[in-house]
DNA sequence: GAGAATTAGTTTGATGTCAAACTAATTTTT
DNA sequence: AAAAATTAGTTTGACATCAAACTAATTCTC
């Protein structure tokens, strides 16, 4: 079953059982899903033949672009990972075990560490970075340029949404 | 931080450590990735009052949309959800204990079951489908009629590809 | 400066998913 | 019609994540 029959069977089958609901926004957002998901499904596909996961090359991928000599706290990596601490601490071990970071006692605050990135580790987030530009860019090259554009307008408009709302649900 | 903090982080720092590659798409990607998870997580939200997780939703949308007399089989839920045989065992086990689904043997295939959507279990997805259909149109709430055409047309294309690239794919 | 409150990170327990092994029934092959 | 192969679904074991409890260090408050 394609993407795209799952999709239609899913909309016309709730539109047949509920036609008093509106259902076009959630009809965006599954067709949206669908899109982010093939991607996710494919780029994890390429990780495996690099031995990580995609959670463990998004943590390498934060060291990574923060620079070759990166220093960063566990905190940080999982306020922008948007993982949990405790979730992180797992992810940090194995990733040690397998010595792509490093983690020392941070010697100003001795209740932190200090992470880096080794070069095993930068050699195969560089790898993986590569496979991942490539593969996007392919997932999105349907698009003509001027779509591309609009697409991004939007997406950055959606976001803006997404932003306020999330801050209004914050402040509550 | 925000979602667009974030990304915005994300990208500068990555251009910055790689200006060798292309990273168009992956912006693109990440941005649609944003859009989807803040979509998700506040819809998250409405199913912890209802009392389900969007896994259980999953299962009850599937019969439910089906007809309140569906009956579906195992197979049928796991290939539409996406979810491996194995996971969905223990969805069922869970959905069943709490009334919201029954299972009860197939007679024309003694290996099968048939599993129906019990009344409290429609209950609570119609009213779940209902916020879910508020909440998707407010998201999108920012674009325009027209945008929101295009961005339709774009997605449906996209999946396109994606459906075209999974095929290619499995054939190998 | 002592005690209280906060912060950084880890450990533990519960939950959810998948892969692989397994049971049992059905279909195909010969 | 018997044997082999396939199919449906569950069970088990491994692993990832989160929430809550916890340890230890730092900062705030008086």
């Amino acid at each position: 079953m394609t993407f795209s029959q799952n999709l239609d069977d899913t909309m016309s089958t709730w539109r047949r059982e509920r036609p008093d609901l509106d259902l076009d926004g959630m009809e965006l957002f599954l067709k949206m899903s669908a899109v982010v998901r093939s991607i996710i499904d494919r780029f994890y596909d390429d990780l495996v033949d690099l031995g990580i996961t995609l959670s463990e090359f998004d943590v390498l991928a934060t060291l990574r672009r923060n620079g070759t000599k990166a220093v960063l706290t566990p905190s940080y990596i999982a306020k922008v990972s948007m993982v949990k601490p405790s979730g992180l601490a797992h992810r940090l071990a194995k990733l040690e075990k397998a010595e792509l970071i490093s983690r020392t006692p941070d010697p100003d605050d001795r209740r932190s560490a200090l992470i880096r990135i080794t070069p095993s580790g930068r050699r195969i987030v560089d790898r993986g970075v590569e496979l991942l530009a490539d593969h996007k860019n392919e997932a999105f090259a349907d698009l003509s340029e001027r779509q591309r554009e609009l697409l991004e307008n939007m997406l950055d408009r959606l976001i803006e949404s997404a932003d306020n709302a999330t801050r209004t649900v914050d402040a509550v």
